[in-house]
DNA sequence: CCTTATTTTGTACGTTTGTTCAATTTAAAA
DNA sequence: TTTTAAATTGAACAAACGTACAAAATAAGG
């Protein structure tokens, strides 16, 4: 569902350990800076500086810039949309799903993997923020993103069955975007409020805030 | 309080009309290029095909790139604060405030200029998004947004008395990235939903589930 | 009308960009 | 060990970029 929309060419050997980690430094290095200057201010250059080797050797790896950027969102994306699914499936034995649950089901595992995966996770966060955020990703957001959405939209609608398909998707659309506002804005809130907390406890926060503003626009839905 | 930030020259003559009339072409060129590209993305040269002059007329009225951007945003948020702030005192007067009412009066000015103004405004909108969203324009969002934004977040304190500045300051803040979504990333609910609906309805749905949302968590909050 | 501040034109400069390619080194496969 | 596919190097390319500047045209102020 996730290797095959740029395929690489067909090799006669298996490539070395040495060549593996050097496209996983490459990789590493273009999350870190395309996460730091966005898609047109980062550079083919700062990249392979940043990863320590030579500008072809990006190329080589990444293909173009733009084929670069893809395999960098698409290779968290399917370990992400995993665990959201997984989530999702391990919460329905623990009783019917509440509007609270879903939300939670598609927030927390990013919140795992954040804090236990190391740096490169809340570059991730920036980058799925430029790709819901530019139509130019429209199609690697389609890819990478639509299928698990669409899961958790379809499991809102079911919950409500007096809302639209519409509103549930709006609804989703807003609360994933307060979601990525929470991991990439964090300067906009300092400038406007003073103490600080917990990753986990905004997380929380921000999950009562979806779960309600969902329920109640849902709630209130005609339904056409 | 906004022209102060990068004043002009000293002129000892007052500009042609002509001069005034390029001027605006030049921003609302601008204004164009910037939501249709992003900062980096977008040139100078098309800019100045959009607007029609030389280029080096861009610089001569725009400043450099990152002035011509700090002008651009400038231009509205003046009027588009001063509209929030009004809407807020009028409603003063219809009986004391409620969540829903905050965020009607800071979410339906821009709607109504949207909706009269042209399609300026809904450029502006996609600008909002990429000052809110990059640090590289913290001191931008401080000098043209900030002000107002505390306004409304000192509102919602003196609602919910118990909560905390930082909570009410992250409500806030998911409020206006899900108003920011809705302006901007239209083309991700398309995916995940089917029929359409008029922007005054998606917009009355919207208040909804940011009020619900600040309720839910700004009463939750312990208050620390 | 005359003066000259200002606006507009046209062009050019130096830099950086993404991408390409031949040569060299490395290591998988036989 | 030999072969050779793959990885890596280093350099170069044309194109596009933001910016600067002198010359020409325009129009405000007197």
């Amino acid at each position: 569902m996730q290797q095959d929309f740029l395929q690489e060419k067909q090799r006669k050997r298996a490539p070395s350990q040495r060549a593996l980690a050097t496209r996983s430094k490459v990789l590493d290095a273009a999350e870190l800076v395309f996460s730091r200057h966005g898609f047109d201010a980062a550079s083919m250059r700062e990249i392979a500086q940043e990863a320590g080797v030579q500008v072809a050797l990006v190329t080589h790896h990444g293909g173009s810039k733009e084929e670069l950027f893809w395999r960098v969102v698409a290779r968290r994306a399917n370990d992400l949309s995993q665990a959201r699914i997984d989530a999702l499936e391990m919460r329905r034995f623990r009783g019917p799903l509440t509007v609270h649950a879903i939300v939670e089901c598609f927030f927390a595992p990013y919140l795992e993997k954040a804090e236990t995966g190391g740096a490169g996770w809340f570059a991730y966060a920036r980058l799925v923020a430029m790709v819901s955020a530019d139509p130019r990703w429209e199609d690697l957001a389609k890819i990478c993103f639509d299928p698990t959405a669409q899961v958790f939209v379809d499991e809102l609608v079911r919950l409500y069955p007096a809302a639209s398909q519409r509103a549930a998707a709006a609804g989703f659309v807003y609360s994933v975007s307060a979601l990525l506002a929470l991991l990439t804005t964090e300067w906009r809130m300092q400038a406007l409020g003073d103490a600080r907390s917990s990753l986990a406890e905004r997380f929380e926060e921000l999950v009562c805030f979806c779960a309600a503003g969902l329920d109640a626009s849902l709630s209130a839905d005609g339904g056409v």
